[in-house]
DNA sequence: CCAAAAGTGTTATAGCTACACCCATGT
DNA sequence: ACATGGGTGTAGCTATAACACTTTTGG
């Protein structure tokens, strides 16, 4: 309680605004190269601050949904996806976030689906664009982004979020690309495989992927828990 | 914005009320073993809801100072302590942690050193207790301790936060005990001595601890960064 | 001398890295 | 046949765990 109420901005006497908002990655093919990279969906401003400037996804805070709700739904309104992971990032409440009134954003970060992820809806408001190519975002979301895919760099090393990118039977080679993109760098072929055949749930199907120019690979399946809430509260 | 506003009960009308608070960790030598156990300072509640339960320190957020400044600043009313460690754990949202009004809460953890630790006030409203002994606390309380707690024993595997706890010189042995304090288990002194020695951050000084009644062990001290920052994003 | 903790040495094992090599398919 | 990735084998290195052993102090 600041004693010189007279010298202090009108701006720092409104409580603080409480706003969600929410990192989606998902993995696409490249169109020039056609291996795996990061994309992220972004929205455009259409208000000042920082109006006509691309944004992450997020709102307000209905008074009657949780903060995963709160995301989940940013998410589904803003591209029409279901996650299949979500967890919270980090909560950003710096003073000069945003140039108008403080702001509190609770920022999740989410992975999705490529089958999904095709379907995602582009419009005059939404892109997406490659995570290492986003150019100026609003308020500090590009701070925001860096600290998402530190995370989720560090994420995928010790757990088992990869198959969050993946779809429900996949090739042991389309894991590996999974964690090349994330981690941005070549693997053993041979020893990815044999760390991946060592844990207890990948399960080999009967079925091979065909359609390549090479011997047909085997097609395995993710029995883990979703690891929805691994590293959560909850959990 | 829901439709059915006249259905809505008002409390779920309000915006929710932006709190802070802070788990607060130290360690002392257990009254009874000697062995250090991990302990934190609790409040008790003079006011409705959970009148004469005991909670963890927190506050609002006060519209000039940043989350973490808050954290602190609550850390130094109640316990009249500075950090040597401070990182945010986590968000709690959740629609019924307050039977009141809804209030997301912004939890930081602590970690504080003994010296310190050993000069912390207990009041009538203010007391410290074994971090595996609480009792029933005020709302979520609970769970948020637990969750700092595998937050804590997580994370003094992978970092150095263990010399959080540690004056500016130490024995090889008192580290050991930081770590048995927190993964509550036996450690080998032998291999554990080797691994410090082959940190480069932890360097031999040329004085050594007298007073046991054995052979006096070299006392080390700890020259890396204060770790403060690490996982968080501003890092 | 003895107890107790500091500190060193040694061996077995597990996991990881690099890389050679064979296998099965489409063209 | 051959190019291409799928898939297996293996030798070397490194980190760790278990535990025997020596050293230095106080009593």
């Amino acid at each position: 309680m600041p004693i010189y109420s007279a010298n202090v901005s009108e701006r720092a006497q409104q409580p603080p605004e409480l706003a969600i908002s929410t990192v989606i990655f998902a993995l696409r093919p490249d169109p020039e190269a056609g291996v795996p990279t990061l994309w992220l969906p972004l929205v455009r401003r259409t208000r000042q601050p920082f109006r006509d400037l691309w944004a992450l996804p997020g709102g307000p805070l209905s008074p009657d949904e949780s903060l995963q709700d709160a995301a989940a739904r940013n998410l589904q309104e803003t591209t029409g996806l279901q996650p299949s992971y979500l967890e919270q990032l980090y909560a950003f409440g710096g003073l000069d976030r945003s140039p108008v009134q403080r702001v509190v954003s609770i920022v999740y970060w989410a992975l999705v689906k490529p089958d999904e992820a095709a379907l995602a809806r582009e419009t005059e408001n939404v892109r997406w664009v490659r995570a290492d190519d986003l150019g100026q975002l609003a308020f500090d979301h590009n701070r925001i982004v860096e600290y998402a895919l530190w995370r989720l760099r560090n994420k995928v090393e010790y757990s088992s979020i990869a198959y969050a990118f993946l779809g429900s039977t996949f090739t042991l080679a389309q894991v590996r690309e999974v964690y090349e993109a994330v981690l941005g760098k070549q693997l053993d072929p041979a020893n990815f495989r044999r760390q991946l055949r060592a844990t207890p749930d990948i399960e080999p199907t009967d079925e091979y992927l065909q359609g390549g120019r090479h011997r047909p690979p085997r097609l395995y399946r993710y029995t883990g828990s979703a690891a929805q809430l691994s590293g959560s509260p909850s959990a």
